[in-house]
This record gives structure tokens, C-alpha cells and sequence, in this order.
DNA sequence: AAAACTGCGGCAG
DNA sequence: CTGCCGCAGTTTT
């Protein structure tokens, strides 16, 4: 059985203000594709994230908008603790990457892991400086909980969004406080 | 095809 | 504590 590719995969593109700053994201047909937070103002999370779909057609869905908008702003707030069952689009993960992402994605609200840990989990616990290199290419945080992967020994480690260490910690203590 | 990168980890000094 | 390899996957030559 042959499955047919979509002629088309326009691209809606939104922001919204959250306790994290202002978020921009981009869905495809397929679902959530690029999300970048800690923007200073609207017109930054735009133009960061026109970037990452270069070339796609856009268009409008209302609907498709209110809701991530609606989670992005729930999560930072607090009050919404799992991004679980939302469509990601994958299509330019390699299958390592989907491996990683999903087992992360299985990291419970509040809790974290180390990149070892990740790493046996996935069939090779030397493998863990390769999970590292995939989480920092996540393309969708905080839907993928790369925050909540942690050094084996010292406790933090890098985190390549705007505000680094920083931040990560910060979204740490979020989920924290809201257990 | 090879070398050069990493958000690691473990074991020496 | 720091430094140094080995590691696996991805990116860049």
C-alpha cells in the first residue's frame, strides 16, 4: 500500500505573550513544526520564526492558532502540565532524533533525566553525548521536555535557547512549583 | 569518505 | 577540582 504524499503543506504561523516571553510557532498539516520562546516583543518572534519555514506558503487557521497559542500560554502560566497527543510534524527528524524525542517526551512533569539515562533507554548507554547533540537541535521546546535533561553528575548543563542555563533552570522551577 | 563538531560520562592526575 | 579520551550521531569539508 502505497500512501500518497500532500501536494501542499502550508504553513500557520502565530504568537502569543506567556510569562516566558512572547512565543512564536509554525504548524504544518501534520502539526507542530518550529516553536521559539523568550522574545522581547511580538515583531522578534515573528521574524525568528518567518525564518525557520523560509519558502513555505503560509496561511491562516484561527482555530489551529487559538489553541497552541492557548496551550503555549497555559504551560508557561503554570496551569497546563503535558503536551502529550499533540500532533508534532517529524518530518525532518532522522529516526535517532524521533527516538530521543519521543523517550523525553516520557520524562514526567517536574522530573528529570540524565542524558545517560536517555541514552540505555534507547539500547546504547554510551550514546548519551549523541542524545545531547539531538536535544539541542529540538526544534520544539518546551513541547519536547528538553529542559528536563540533565548532566549525570553536575546538576545543569548547557541549553542552547536564548537564556541558556538560566532559563532552563527557571522552567525547571516552573514545573516545580506547579506540581 | 573523513574530519570535526557536540547540551556526556567516567576515570585519571 | 581540572583535563583527557572514548563514545554515537550529525554536519561540514
Amino acid at each position: 500500500m502505497k500512501k500518497l504524499k500532500l501536494p501542499l503543506q502550508n504553513t500557520v504561523i502565530g504568537t502569543v505573550e506567556t510569562k516566558f516571553g512572547w512565543v512564536s510557532f509554525a504548524v504544518t498539516s501534520k502539526g507542530l513544526r518550529d516553536c521559539r520562546f523568550m522574545f522581547p516583543s511580538p515583531d522578534c518572534a515573528t521574524d525568528e520564526i518567518l525564518k525557520t519555514i523560509a519558502g513555505k506558503p503560509l496561511s491562516e487557521d484561527k482555530n489551529v492558532i487559538s489553541t497552541w497559542s492557548l496551550m503555549f500560554k497555559e504551560y508557561f502560566g503554570g496551569s497546563l502540565k503535558s503536551f502529550d497527543k499533540v500532533p508534532l510534524d517529524s518530518e525532518s527528524w532522522t529516526d535517532f532524533q524521533k527516538r530521543v524525542y519521543m523517550t523525553v517526551q516520557s520524562i514526567p512533569y517536574g522530573k528529570t533525566a540524565s542524558y545517560g539515562t536517555i541514552a540505555s533507554y534507547l539500547g546504547n548507554g554510551n550514546a548519551s553525548r549523541a542524545v545531547g547533540n539531538a536535544l539541542k537541535n529540538n526544534p520544539v521546546p518546551p513541547v519536547i521536555p528538553c529542559h528536563r535533561v540533565i548532566a549525570a553528575d553536575k546538576d545543569m548543563c548547557g541549553f542552547s535557547a536564548t537564556g541558556g542555563i538560566e532559563l532552563k533552570l527557571k522552567i525547571l522551577e516552573l514545573e516545580k512549583d506547579n506540581l
